[in-house]
DNA sequence: CGTAAAATTGAAACATTATAACCTAAGGAC
DNA sequence: GTCCTTAGGTTATAATGTTTCAATTTTACG
């Protein structure tokens, strides 16, 4: 990834772990230590990350979890908004923009791996059209493209 | 599913098989027995299917199939381009209009587990917006809605 | 035809992803 | 403190998907 696309990863995870905190604070929900680090590691990696490798992340910092450890973290953060499953890579990524929908959308680099979140607008809008088509009342929705970033298409 | 909903499957089959045989010819590809089977039992089906359904729906025919083999015949139908891969479910449907795009759309009723494929249009319209918004080359692209049919919500 | 190359399938083992069931421990309410 | 709820530990297992290599069928072509 080249210079100009960095940005302050440090920044990115202070502020969705307080995000998460306020969230938790707000239901009364509990932000546990495995919950903790389960989301600064998704954060971190900042790639939408397996299950598998989270839980090798957090077996080598000590804690001696299984699977279902990490899933339940995972499905915790789900709920709360945080975190975003990527069905077709099977994989987890943060949440830009943590609210109480439950949609996700994001573009995949195939090359680079990235993903960028969609604007909740534009399905908002996909939404609005296709109700107006069927009489389908839609719940959730889940969109992934793939295809190349601009940076990776410039370097190919 | 009220007889209002009801439809002739055996036609809609008939034309799927069709339609297949004719891309496989047109495209120099064989359409072999477990190949046959599978799309026909896809369709048949009518629903999302499992990969281990289809196997095992195989199976009781006489096909001594492994894994492999319903996963190759669903990778060739995919390719064809007459079946898709709705990946939170982990399951396969037959596709409706068969062309050369490689974009799944579909809506999931929650309920009676019917999914009905979107609209392509309304899906090349979001690609528009959004490639005019990021410059993502997009290739492939996956939408999965999930909710309540017109039925069931009716019946709800 | 007949044979070589390519494509397809069979078969066994394995890898990856996810869940079930059951029990222990920690936190909060009273 | 005691009870109750919630969270996590632990073991086993289920569900989904892949690798590998051998055997077979199909096709191409002399």
């Amino acid at each position: 990834m080249p210079a100009s696309q960095q940005h302050d990863h440090n920044h990115c995870i202070s502020t969705a772990m307080d995000t998460a905190r306020t969230l938790c604070e707000q239901r009364g929900l509990r932000m546990t230590p495995v919950r903790r680090r389960v989301l600064e590691l998704v954060w971190q990696n900042h790639k939408p990350t397996g299950a598998y490798d989270l839980l090798a992340q957090l077996s080598e910092e000590g804690f001696n979890s299984a699977p279902p450890t990490v899933y339940r973290a995972l499905d915790f953060l789900l709920e709360l908004g945080v975190v975003h499953r990527i069905s077709s890579l099977n994989a987890f990524v943060g949440c830009d923009h943590p609210g109480h929908e439950h949609d996700t959308g994001f573009f995949i680099c195939k090359e680079c791996g990235n993903a960028t979140e969609l604007p909740a607008k534009e399905i908002k809008k996909l939404h609005e059209t296709l109700v107006k088509k069927f009489s389908f009342s839609i719940e959730t929705s889940n969109h992934e493209l793939t295809g190349l970033c601009q940076n990776c298409k410039a370097a190919a």
